[in-house]
DNA sequence: GGTAACCTGGAT
DNA sequence: ATCCAGGTTACC
């Protein structure tokens, strides 16, 4: 489900939501979910107050007042819900509670029982967390460097499309705003990245930032089933230039978007702006 | 690097 | 019945 500007929403939310509360008891039907156990879990949070929320790339920071932290990653369909009494009904896909004191319970919806969480010592998650060990520069104008990011895809052969999926190249970015990045910059996803010239670099570099940054204030994108953690859908989807638009229009020169696989993912590109080159050129 | 695995539901 | 899905990771 989220990308970095959908988990960006789901802090947001979750912020107003949840900081301040008090932690009474964690349970699950789906205990893989939780890594160490549920068990572990209300040792380590029972009576431990949250601080505040962070993000990380794609992973949920949920601080508390006792050292440690609570690493979250909703992969494909995670979703989280606020009840305002435990015994408000149980929504379909939910797969783990935390009630806390004030009589209010966060539901962990998921479908697909994809997402994680972790418990670390807070300040050690870049280490713990293999996710977050390897992630790269957070795509904003202060840390995302245009030089570098050329240097890292000069020295991959794998499509462009792959190598910016890659969260060590550059955190949050998923197979919408990869697919939307480079409609935005001309680049054909299936280009081996060693050929991209260092001015197409800065240009898809630039677009990656802008594109997040837009869908963040958009609310993030809601095409299959996203929604934060107040219930809102985003608005981004209105946006979108390629990607779930195989068949229509081209916004840029009226060819039709087509639909390939790229790394084993759902890719849409305009055959007519988006020209695929055997060689770098200069 | 490519590929299967983790899961379930919805679309074709 | 078969394929597909905003993701990541463990394997040839």
């Amino acid at each position: 489900m989220p990308e970095l500007p959908e988990v960006e929403n789901v802090r947001l939310g979750l912020t107003n939501l949840i900081v301040g509360k008090t932690v009474q008891k964690v349970t699950t039907d789906w205990e893989k979910i939780l890594i160490g156990g549920v068990l572990h879990f209300n040792q380590q949070l029972k009576g431990a107050t949250i601080t505040r929320i962070d993000r990380r790339g794609k992973y949920l920071l949920i601080r508390f007042d006792n050292g440690l932290t609570l690493v979250s990653h909703l992969r494909m369909e995670g979703k989280y819900q606020l009840a305002l009494r435990q015994d408000d009904p149980a929504p379909r896909f939910w797969h783990v509670g935390i009630a806390f004191t004030d009589g209010s319970q966060l539901r962990y919806l998921d479908m697909r029982k994809f997402g994680r969480m972790q418990l670390v010592q807070t300040g050690t998650e870049e280490i713990v967390v293999p996710g977050l060990a390897k992630m790269g520069p957070e795509p904003t104008p202060a840390t995302f460097d245009a030089e570098a990011f050329y240097q890292t895809i000069h020295k991959r052969k794998a499509p462009i499309k792959s190598v910016i999926l890659d969260q060590s190249v550059v955190a949050g970015v998923g197979n919408i705003y990869a697919d939307e990045s480079l409609w935005l910059s001309r680049l054909h996803p299936a280009q081996p990245a060693s050929t991209i010239t260092k001015k197409e670099a800065r240009l898809l570099h630039d677009n990656i930032i802008a594109e997040l940054q837009k869908a963040i204030r958009l609310g993030g994108t809601s095409v299959h089933s996203f929604v934060d953690a107040t219930g809102q859908r985003g608005a981004m989807q209105d946006q979108l230039h390629v990607y779930d638009r195989e068949g229509t229009p081209c916004d840029r020169c009226k060819t039709t978007i087509v639909k390939i696989k790229v790394g084993q993912r759902g890719t849409h590109f305009c055959p007519h702006c988006q020209k695929l080159r055997k060689r770098k050129v200069r």
